[in-house]
DNA sequence: TAGATTGTTAATCGATTAACAATC
DNA sequence: TAGATTGTTAATCGATTAACAATC
């Protein structure tokens, strides 16, 4: 199944790696010490060595690394190297924006469908995407080869969709209900509670008026 | 400035706490264990009983917790007691999504302006709130009282944008532009970074394929 | 070769879990 | 009072940082 396990705090930051590895590449940057990168994203050189040592020896002694094979790399470690078909339900201002990010597909991860349960939208077209009804959800996943359901409904409505997906074969949820979904273990959900980002932020305004 | 110093795991979990708390409300349930909760919620009995003790004693031995009391309590805690008025930049589908969430409202963050650069969005109306051009941003902000800047615009703009709230005396900003953000120490950042949560669940599932 | 910088082991720090005395 | 469950201290676990030998 897999080797030594990686802790999400790990993973966590990869992300944060890549994007500043391509903004190094995109300013013509060719090598990197942990030192200096660790300046510029401060975080300690410790743990970039730590982080990326967790995947293999991407650096070399005295030189540092390479930016582009780095980059690379992390890519395929994040399955960014490959496409990911993927669908959103919900076809909201939220729903919208995400099958819009342009960003998204050219990470690999491509919009195929747009659902909604109110009939008024559907039709609609975003980004040359139909917004179809809810009835046809089951086929299209079939039909499609979707990877990923990105759940951009309200809470109530979640689990019941969460388990038809589930029960489709979907494996990984991107969900933005405000809600935490019961899926089976080898389901994987990531979740974008928007409202608790924002109250993190309350807590630490009023913290700082303390 | 501050008492002891709580740490951010512990913040992190308390807007989840609040969630749950609230549903219990909702079902009509009138007090709870911290053993009880930790079967629901999924963590460890222990860890709800040290991180609300960061905050004093909300419980009682024998009894356990009053779920609508400690409810109160981590509203205040986060600071959702109180109104906090927010503009949003950026009025795409992502800025219009949060200009929308009526949840928020009710939570206390009232989104008082929207705005833009593109003209053909501006007189446009989301939520009854107008989009204005950047040009009136500074005003506005001085003249609404405005705590929170969510920003929902592209990340090379962003921080052009972002030093000018600052140098309006914004103290607290909701940044979805995909790039850090270099702000003085007695500023807030909270950040979400939509394509760094897709590639963890991206790393996930190739993870579990092998 | 000498200098630089990694990969990796060891030390430290912090967060989580376990245990239990206090007390409602 | 007896039972339940907190608040809190102590033990464990994991993550971060420091140090340095290996090596390019």
């Amino acid at each position: 199944m897999e080797g030594k396990e990686i802790s999400q705090a790990v993973i966590r930051r990869l992300p944060r790696y890549y994007r500043y590895l391509g903004e190094l590449m995109e300013s013509g940057v060719e090598r990197i010490s942990s030192n200096e990168l660790s300046e510029r994203m401060k975080v300690t050189a410790s743990q970039i060595r730590q982080d990326l040592n967790n995947f293999g020896g991407f650096g070399q002694q005295g030189y540092g690394y390479n930016v582009k094979y780095l980059y690379t790399e992390i890519a395929k470690i994040l399955g960014i190297d490959k496409s990911h078909n993927m669908i959103v339900i919900g076809a909201g201002n939220l729903g919208q924006a995400i099958a819009n990010y342009a960003n998204f597909e050219k990470r690999g991860f491509v919009v195929k469908g747009l659902f909604d349960i109110n009939p008024r939208l559907q039709g609609i077209t975003v980004r040359g995407i139909e917004v179809r009804g809810m009835e046809e959800m089951e086929d299209f996943i079939r039909a499609n080869d979707i990877e990923i359901v990105a759940l951009t409904i309200p809470k109530n409505k979640a689990p019941e969709v969460a388990e038809r997906v589930v029960a489709c074969g979907v494996k990984a949820i991107w969900n933005f209900a405000h809600t935490d979904l019961n899926v089976p273990p080898d389901v994987i959900v990531e979740n974008v509670h928007l409202s608790e980002s924002l109250m993190r932020l309350s807590y630490n305004i009023v913290k700082s008026k303390k």
